[in-house]
RNA sequence: GGUGGGGUACUCAAGUGGCCAACGAGAGCAGACUGUAAAUCUGCCGGUGCAAACCUUCGAAGGUUCGAAUCCUUCCCCCACCA
């Protein structure tokens, strides 16, 4: 089973503390170690919008995400290694993930058709037809070169039906073997097979087909499917851990529209059913209160669009809830957005002139929100970490959460 | 003083007899957003009312008409050019 086995020290996870389900540890990869629980800032198209790569490691994030399907498209999975991979690109060189884009298999649903070989993408680029496989993702996230890749899935809405559940849930365990048998033959050649890549735009300028350059040393996530329904996530789990030794296994299909009850039950499960000695990645769910409930519930990886994308619609995160800045009652406000926040925005500014670069429609004031987001996340989860070592984390959470949510 | 153009809701701006409480845009207000086709999207936006409906509005005042933001008269104000 190759490389998707853990035998390669360049990947580990030391769990150091647990307090009831909740666990701090430490995902070791080869561009280096994240202390968990952690949040993967989400950087679609290589870049975290808005954001520059010091700047999201100024606010703490050890390891960022970006999207396999949107990089294919553009500038090219082939274009990105011929420019020395996606850490050099974006200039980022700490850990990286790539997403497959099966979360386009479910966004971009009225763009696409899935058949069991795969999914066919009306691109939004031109409109050109491409054929997405589980083979053709493991390509694309080799050349891509982050150190975790995800496997293709196929994820369904939060409240579906068990059918439908079970349809999705079974075809990404297929998926998941395709993905797998895939990526071991890319990984034991040492380099991913060029010339077998087409992309949308040909053979980049910077390609050589005879490049022995080694590819870089990947880590294949599986990601547990079933929609709320516990016997089907029981089954995708059972079904994901009788074919690897996986560095790391995600949950997915969650946040997208289930009653929140739900998610967290289904949460409970997974747990209780992961190994203990592995990353548990919790897919798209970046909410303050849905990381604190999640990290309750077992969850060490998390990544999600909320705190950038709700900071550049002008909502900010705080320990009461959620502000919007652009709001009326904010024009004389002299108060950072929180009171101690070490954010650029927070320490030099305050609400008023916040307020303000949202009114006159400055990029600033996005910028600024969304990296207020970010840190005020990664606090967060520092803080839920810290809380774990010191074996105060249930009432910590308990406690802010009340705050939160008061 | 003369000639021409123009005064529409918070602003800009359509509308030249009924389908007009009045297109559209902006501002303002409220909301949505969870593995990013999102610096996006949605709702409200004269007043009262849940609604049906009623009331008050298109510079002012009169008038014509079944009916006027739209036609006529006078007046006020703004702009351009000519004196």
């Amino acid at each position: 089973m190759g490389r998707s086995r853990v035998s390669d020290a360049r990947f580990a996870f030391r769990v150091e503390a647990t307090e009831a389900a909740a666990r701090a540890a430490t995902f070791t990869t080869p561009h280096g170690a994240v202390e968990t629980p952690a949040f993967m800032p989400v950087g679609t198209h290589a870049a975290i919008r808005g954001l520059t790569m010091p700047e999201v490691a100024a606010v703490g994030a050890r390891m960022v995400l970006s999207n396999a399907y949107h990089l294919y498209l553009r500038p090219g999975d082939a274009m990105v290694r011929a420019l020395g991979g996606l850490h050099a690109f974006a200039r980022w060189d700490g850990p990286m993930l790539t997403d497959s884009g099966g979360f386009q298999v479910f966004s971009l649903a009225r763009y696409r058709t899935v058949t069991e070989d795969g999914v066919a993408f009306r691109s939004k680029l031109d409109g050109a037809l491409h054929a997405y496989t589980p083979e053709r993702v493991m390509q694309v996230e080799c050349n891509l070169g982050a150190d975790v890749i995800m496997q293709l899935d196929e994820l369904i809405a939060g409240g579906s039906e068990m059918a439908p559940a079970r349809a999705a849930m079974e075809r990404s365990l297929r998926w998941l073997e395709r993905c797998r048998v895939e990526f071991d033959r890319l990984q034991r050649d040492g380099r991913a097979p060029l010339g077998e890549v087409s992309t949308p735009h040909g053979t980049p300028p910077l390609a050589s087909t005879n490049d022995e350059r080694c590819a870089p040393m990947q880590a294949l996530f599986p990601i547990v499917q079933g929609g709320v329904h516990a016997e089907l996530r029981r089954e995708s789990i059972r079904g994901i851990l009788s074919t690897g030794d996986w560095a790391g296994v995600a949950v997915g299909g969650l946040s997208t529209g289930e009653p929140k009850p739900d998610m967290y039950a289904t949460l409970d499960l997974c747990a209780s059913e992961l190994p203990r000695d592995r990353p548990r990645y919790l897919m798209g769910v970046g909410f303050p209160d849905d990381l604190v409930e999640g990290v309750r519930r077992g969850m060490d990886l998390f990544d999600c669009v909320a705190p950038t994308r709700m900071g550049r619609h002008g909502t900010a995160f705080t320990p009461e809830g959620t502000l919007q800045i652009a709001k009326a009652t904010h024009r004389l406000d002299r108060a950072p957005l929180v009171e101690g926040c070490p954010c650029l925005g927070c320490t030099q500014y305050d609400r008023a002139y916040l307020r303000h670069l949202f009114a006159a429609d400055e990029p600033l004031g996005p910028r600024l929100l969304a990296l207020h987001n970010l840190a005020f996340v990664m606090g967060l989860l520092r803080d839920a970490r810290a809380a774990i070592h010191a074996g105060a984390f249930v009432s910590w959470s308990e406690e802010w959460l009340r705050r939160y949510r008061a």
